[in-house]
RNA sequence: GCGCCCAUAGCUCAGCUGGAUAGAGCGCCUGUCUACGGAACAGGAGGCCGGGGGUUCGAAUCCCUCUGGGCGCACCA
């Protein structure tokens, strides 16, 4: 961890120090366990451990630790408390130093070591509604991939779409029958789920009778079928075909990334169907190496460690007995292209929890055939299960379905009603903005706030909340300081700063720390850094949405007990530069959780 | 049967590589109410952290086990 005048992490290296004078240099590389404290401003927790080793009373030891500690011109107190913590209080010259040395624009240091990542996120189902579990993902991803940006990573992201398979067969005859331009076809854009649930309603009612035997009575199901082997033989016409069905799915992802304001565009497309030329050659390679080996008609390989349910080896396929190909081919072309073509040295997949068991397998095989060196790490971000209010996961088929885009308008919808009725000066153009600013804030943070791997049961009004632990409140406070700035006739000054200059960027006036509030506000503050470096390390946006929630909540106290335009010289003038500061961190944090922040609200 | 994930306040969820009286939001109760924007602030009630063992000076956190959920286990993706 490499942040910018973090408190707790410049203060380790003296516990290291204090810890081998006191007990011997072979001790230095001890942890000395420095953690936030609910009696302190910090507490060092290494006595305790350290006790026995060197055969010590834990508060001796403590005690020890504190004599030979220099906390000149950082701490005011270090205290030992209960069986052997030692409690440090914070100068607050030093922290006034450090808050007005920071420079404003480089919250964090870039990662010591700069990765090139692909992250794979979203990736829709072509012809298929994105549905809340869609959401998560697409809204998960495009966090980590801003976070790591803004760390100086080098971020590729690949939007894997379902655009390849037995299905397209069925959709593209379907789509011919109904006519490209009719209304009918429009519900691909519009409501896919309905036009997909068309095309199998269709192809099942022809592929079996009533009594479930096969007949085929229209010849559906077979063109379907040969329209899959044309699909897959090249067939410049069905190309052709298929490739027009593909944009207008593409255009329904956008409306909803538009809707989301997700970075994805149409550049990060890299479908199934775009490794499918060379599966026929992975296969080869793969059989001839030995690595995959033909079983039951089907070749597959047989990662070490996985067995299925006769507690057998469990077979990943990658050529079916028909000689088709699955999702499994098609990953492990994904993956040796992501580190062979891409070069990346870190690959994510953001993606379901369901797909664990799989991509484990895919990993694994391509690791074997050399295709996924140790160098590079790749990683399952698992996305939990949205489950229903019985405990069930949410299926797009069954019950009353959620649709997303029916779900932002909703939240977009809500947040409208309340701005109309509390901001009735602005205009109605205004109000719209913000309105969608507020509402999609409160679906995204709704999904980034809690563990993206924990399942969790979807709860509409949660999802729509204006208050509370929500993305309106992050944005109410940001709203309310730019409102401060404004009436002091300093908004313009403060938001154009070049906050990149460490010179330029920095106040004008120094921010003094007097007032309890402002104290633990400005403590927090030096946080940011260390925790967009945990967002990264442990990629779990949700601590960016604690770490804002808490500084907002911290602003808002300070706030209301802390006047700022009341004040006069000197004190108003550093207290609009430390709503400034804040203003800068809850607007970069949101922007980093793919958030706007209004202008008012 | 094997594997992955989960079980924390009435509800929805946090709790960082184990640290001192377990947190937040919502809901409920009480205050602030001519307010630098109340989508707010201050305070209260409410939990033997699913059960039982173990490791440790110390366990919601690590290990084992049981119970109860979710999901995945060969030609759909």
């Amino acid at each position: 961890m490499n942040s910018v005048n973090n408190p707790a992490e410049m203060v380790v290296p003296r516990v290291q120090a204090a810890i081998a004078s006191a007990f011997g240099e072979e001790y230095r590389e001890t942890d000395p366990v420095v953690r936030p404290s609910q009696f302190a401003d910090i507490q060092i927790n290494a006595a305790m451990a350290l006790a026995k080793k060197v055969g010590m009373a834990p508060r001796d030891a403590a005690a020890r630790i504190v004599e030979a500690l220099d906390l000149d011109g950082i701490c005011t107190a270090a205290e030992i408390s209960g069986p052997g913590f030692i409690n440090l209080t914070f100068d607050g010259t030093w922290i006034e130093e450090l808050l007005n040395a920071a420079s404003p624009g480089a919250p964090a240091v870039p990662a010591a070591v700069a990765q090139r990542v692909v992250v794979d996120y979203s990736s829709p189902n072509v012809a298929k509604e994105m549905h809340v579990g869609h959401l998560r993902t697409t809204v998960v991803g495009d966090s980590l991939v801003k976070v790591f940006e803004a760390l100086g990573d080098t971020v590729i992201r690949q939007n894997h779409i379902g655009d390849w398979g037995t299905p397209f067969g069925m959709l593209i005859e379907h789509w011919l029958e109904i006519g490209e331009d009719s209304p009918a076809a429009a519900l691909l854009v519009d409501d896919p789920s309905a036009f997909y649930q068309a095309a199998r309603a269709k192809f099942d009612a022809s592929a079996t009778d009533a009594d479930g035997s096969a007949t085929d009575a229209d010849g559906f199901a077979t063109r379907a079928r040969q329209r899959v082997v044309a699909l897959q033989g090249g067939d410049a016409e069905t190309f052709a075909v298929w490739q027009r069905l593909v944009a207008q799915s593409k255009r329904y992802f956008n409306a909803i990334y538009s809707m989301l304001g997700i970075s994805l565009t149409d550049d990060h497309i890299a479908g199934e169907s775009s490794y499918d030329a060379h599966l026929a050659q992975l296969c080869q390679e793969l059989e001839e190496r030995g690595i995959a080996r033909i079983s039951d008609g089907a070749l597959c390989t047989f990662p070490a460690g996985f067995t299925g349910r006769d507690g057998e080896p469990m077979p990943l396929i990658i050529r079916k007995s028909d000689g088709g190909y699955g999702y499994g081919t098609t990953d492990l072309a994904t993956i040796r292209y992501r580190v062979r073509e891409l070069e990346a040295n870190r690959v994510l997949y953001v993606v379901g929890a369901p797909q664990n068991m799989h991509l484990r397998m895919v990993m694994a095989t391509a690791r074997d055939a050399g295709w996924l060196p140790d160098t590079v790490e790749a990683v399952h971000v698992q996305i939990g299960n949205v489950l229903g209010e019985d405990g069930k996961i949410l299926k797009s088929r069954s019950g009353a379905p959620v649709k997303l885009m029916a779900l932002l308008e909703e939240a977009v919808d809500r947040a409208r009603t309340v701005i109309d009725a509390s901001r009735p000066e602005l205009t109605a153009e205004e109000r719209a903005v913000t309105a969608r600013q507020v509402g999609i804030g409160a679906v995204k943070y709704a999904d980034l706030s809690v563990g993206h791997d924990t399942e969790y049961v979807f709860d509409f009004d949660r999802m729509l909340a204006l208050s509370g632990n929500t993305g309106p409140y992050v944005q109410y406070a940001a709203a309310r300081i730019r409102s401060i700035l404004r009436k002091a006739g300093v908004l313009e000054r403060y938001t154009a700063l070049d906050f990149a200059d460490s010179d330029g960027g920095r106040p004008a006036t120094p921010i003094a720390v007097v007032e309890p509030a402002e104290r633990a506000l400005a403590l927090h503050l030096l946080e940011y850094g260390a925790t967009l470096h945990k967002v990264r390390e442990a990629l779990e946006p949700h601590r960016l949405c604690t770490y804002l929630f808490e500084l907002a909540q911290l602003f808002t106290s300070f706030y209301d007990q802390c006047p700022v335009l009341k004040s006069e010289d000197s004190v108003r003038e550093s207290r609009l530069a430390l709503c400034a500061l804040v203003l800068r961190r809850l607007s970069e944090g949101l922007d980093l959780l793919g958030i706007e922040t209004p202008e008012n609200m």
